[in-house]
DNA sequence: TTAGTATATAATGATTTGCTTATATATTCA
DNA sequence: TGAATATATAAGCAAATCATTATATACTAA
């Protein structure tokens, strides 16, 4: 796969999104997992609409795409995105939350679909 | 060097400098070649306040430090900051900024300390 | 159909951002 | 010293941001 070249408009908008704490903690937690709102409603000190405001917006900017299931309404990182590899290099650049996400089993949380 | 552990507040507030395209080409640009103020101004469409109130929130955080060389102010990436191999890594991903640069130099705009 | 749960959206408001204009400060050079 | 150049800072303002509260929508299950 060839590399997209990356503006530096676009290479801003993305930063501008991840430059908020909760943005980026959820984006670093779906590069290891698929995620539903309630969970991240859950992990976060965040109201839902805070949470879904969020998500909106990481969506709009298609970093994000989502799928319901049931009645819950999972979000994933969205592969086909632009600069998906930019994206996912940023990440791997960050320290897994693994612990947000164990921390949710441990409260009983945890959705799962399967 | 052992790699500084990237707290998600420090990289949200990282992303959140960067996430603005005038801050972010100034920091790709830095990743290459010293500059001085005068010569932001040149390279970007803004007025020279603007420039230095961008340069001030670069400093503030510490990404970039300042030295004066006669009268002009030059600033450079800070080797000393906390996470500096973070935005240089960063830096490497995005495409440089070089035209910007020949393009001053064919202006005349240059300025040259040595 | 009705209640309950999950999520999105709309309206509002406080705060932050990024410019502008005006002015202050620092340095060089004649 | 005084004029010119380079840079920083202050004040003011429009727009963007991010939360809150209230409400709408979607789905499940009884």
């Amino acid at each position: 796969m060839i590399k997209q070249r990356m503006e530096m408009d676009q290479a801003a908008a993305v930063f501008k999104l991840l430059g908020d704490r909760t943005r980026l903690t959820m984006m670093r937690i779906l590069a290891d997992h698929d995620c539903c709102v309630c969970e991240f409603v859950a992990m976060f000190d965040a109201s839902q609409p805070a949470i879904s405001q969020h998500i909106r917006k990481l969506k709009d900017a298609g970093l994000v795409k989502e799928s319901r299931r049931g009645q819950w309404v999972f979000y994933s990182m969205n592969r086909q995105y632009e600069h998906f590899e930019f994206v996912q290099l940023l990440m791997e650049a960050l320290p897994s939350q693994e612990e947000k996400f164990t921390e949710l089993e441990k409260q009983g949380k945890r959705i799962s679909c399967d």
